[in-house]
DNA sequence: TCGTGCGTAAACAAGA
DNA sequence: CTCTTGTTTACGCACG
């Protein structure tokens, strides 16, 4: 408890020594990512995604080999007359049956390739893949080529027959292939021909087998049946109740070759989907590096605001980071150097880099917090060294009335600093000084002496008093709020229009679809929300000097109330899900990483 | 240009 | 004496 300024003084002088050391091969890889992603088009994204594509288009080729293998075989053993002119159905439903499962076996061996080649490419230090991005090292379908590659192999699959097969139900494959194919240039319509094809906005995988066991337990809610409508990919057959669902289930899905197919397709586009998402992760982190890597160049502009590296989103490498990163000199002060620094301050909710070098992060980020924020985004800012975009006030409070008692000691304070956002297990003697200064700077923070001392406590009348202040009486607040609402909706949206297309590495998906971010935006939006309502309530109560009227801007946004209590969910979880295996709160962060550093 | 809000740095004091 | 805690002041920056 007692020693952790004393290693924080410390820390300074240690930082600035360890400026340029450390290694960081995190970064290092990152920026070597991100040097190639520079490029507008997330085609360019890189050298060992360029490999892995390359891979895989081996692994396509031998996979077609092995369809044209096994068509001939076919040919050979069943028919006589060229495939082409066989009409005969029986003999079409084999064949289609055999070619799905040949289809399913390509799949399947070019996944296999392409995981070796992963590996093979992890075990060279080509391609780093982040343990918190599970996504990717078992996906190995890259989205490089599976859209329209994958349309091909199964429309060489089904082509011939596709005709036929559809006309005893006019599901499974044309739909499916569509669904699973969409590719980033053409057809939307997969978007509205397998609207059902989520959950609640959800793809998932499931197999047939755990359908029935999950209806089991929730007998009438299935992830397959909903709106009285059968969601089995391009399936909508209207099913009356649960009953005849569960008959149209194991009468018209049960287990067959076309069931089975679709359900590989499924998986596919599932593990589209999640590769997608890994790899918009791992944009935003080669991002996020990429500034920092910058901004800890010898002599730069120290940028501990705004984002700040580590490429990682796992324990493990949250816990490596500080020992790899540089470690910054606490003190941002002057733009020294903004010749090497190039541009870039990036808004955690906008994503956007604008020009000037900013020692501190602007307006965007002073969002009184909410207790959904913290939650929504608890495990982003846990692992990565992104400066949350809240103030330091609305950090205490969160703190502070997410305690059992609503009363923190000091030291408890930097704790839940330390424990709930990476960033802050950096520059400790900067943050920590920030965060005495607002307890005493802020009449919402009340001190309360105590048997074993003294604690903090929040005064949420004044607290509140603030937030109309803070948000009428700075309209660049409201408009940063609208504006990320304005982001968080396309964002999504973009995010939807994404994942129902299953690939399409939208620059735009990269940076803005991020469901961190959306969440973010989202929950500054209900902040905002929370804050005018409370103000629409309390006019009355408006602080002194202030106009009435400032607290009466219509931005609206959102119907979700805000209140403390509102924290009340999230709070058991986060005081719960706090421990990290990798650390202990009580005597973290501060400077051990500086230390190591030094070692 | 000015006011405001915020972050940062630092000086200082009191107490353990 | 060192360290933590708490207060206060000053300054810089962004923004409207």
């Amino acid at each position: 408890m007692m020693q952790e300024s004393g290693t924080e003084t410390k820390s300074n002088g240690a930082a600035i020594q360890n400026g340029s050391s450390g290694g960081n091969h995190l970064l290092q890889c990152a920026s070597l990512r991100e040097g190639r992603s520079n490029g507008e088009t997330p085609a360019a994204d890189a050298g060992a995604a360029e490999l892995v594509h390359v891979q895989q288009q081996q692994a396509l080729q031998v996979a077609r080999q092995l369809l044209l293998q096994q068509q001939q075989q076919q040919q050979v053993s069943g028919l006589k007359s060229p495939k082409r002119n066989d009409k005969q159905p029986a003999l079409q439903q084999q064949q289609v049956a055999t070619q799905q499962l040949a289809f399913q076996q390509q799949l399947l061996q070019m996944q296999q390739l392409q995981q070796q080649h992963l590996l093979s490419l992890q075990r060279q230090g080509l391609l780093t893949i982040q343990p918190g991005q599970p996504a990717l090292p078992l996906q190995p379908l890259a989205q490089g080529m599976i859209p329209t590659e994958l349309q091909q192999l199964w429309k060489e699959v089904t082509s011939a027959h596709s005709a036929e097969e559809t006309t005893g139900s006019n599901h499974s494959s044309l739909d499916l292939t569509t669904t699973c194919v969409s590719s980033s240039a053409p057809s939307k319509t997969s978007l509205i021909m397998n609207p059902h094809a989520s959950t609640n906005g959800q793809l998932s995988v499931h197999t047939p087998k755990r359908e029935s066991l999950s209806h089991e337990e929730h007998p009438h809610s299935h992830p397959l049946y909903g709106h009285g409508v059968c969601k089995w990919p391009g399936c909508e057959a209207v099913c009356e109740d649960f009953q005849s669902f569960l008959k149209h289930l194991n009468s018209e899905h049960a287990l067959d070759d076309r069931s089975t197919a679709q359900c590989r397709v499924q998986m596919q586009v599932v593990q589209q989907l999640e590769l997608q998402l890994a790899k918009d992760k791992e944009r935003l982190q080669a991002m996020m590096t990429h500034l920092h890597v910058k901004s800890t160049e010898p002599k730069a502009t120290p940028q501990p605001l705004n984002l700040v590296s580590s490429v990682t989103l796992s324990k493990s490498a949250s816990e490596a980071s500080p020992q790899s990163l540089p470690h910054t000199p606490t003190t941002p002060t002057a733009p020294i150097t903004p010749v090497t620094q190039g541009p870039s301050v990036i808004t955690t909710t906008s994503m956007h880099t604008v020009g000037p070098i900013r020692r501190r992060y602007s307006d965007k980020y002073n969002v009184p917090i909410s207790s959904a924020d913290i939650a929504q985004n608890q495990e982003f800012y846990k692992n990565a060294e992104v400066r949350p975009p809240f103030t330091y006030a609305s950090l205490i409070r969160q703190a502070i009335l997410e305690s059992p008692e609503k009363q923190l000691t000091l030291n408890e304070i930097y704790n839940w600093f330390t424990r709930m956002f990476a960033y802050f297990r950096r520059n400790a003697a900067t943050w920590k000084n920030a965060v005495r200064h607002n307890l005493s700077l802020h009449k919402c923070f009340v001190r309360v002496e105590n048997v074993k001392g003294a604690v903090w406590t929040v005064d949420e009348v004044e607290f509140q008093k603030r937030r109309p202040q803070k948000i009428s009486g700075n309209p660049s607040l409201i408009k940063n709020m609208q504006s990320s609402h304005a982001y968080c909706t396309p964002l999504n949206a973009a995010l939807q229009a994404s994942m129902a297309e299953n690939s399409i590495p939208l620059y735009t998906t990269a940076s803005m679809g991020n469901p961190t971010l959306g969440n973010l935006a989202s929950a500054i939006r209900e902040e905002l929300n929370g804050a005018m309502e409370h103000t629409n309530s309390n006019e009355s109560d408006s602080s002194p000097g202030r106009s009435p009227m400032q607290a009466v801007h219509p931005v609206h946004v959102k119907e979700e109330p805000l209140d403390p209590e509102e924290a009340e969910g999230p709070l058991s979880l986060v005081t719960t899900a706090n421990h990290s295996p990798d650390f202990d709160h009580d005597r973290d962060y501060e400077d051990e990483p500086v230390n190591e550093d030094m070692e």
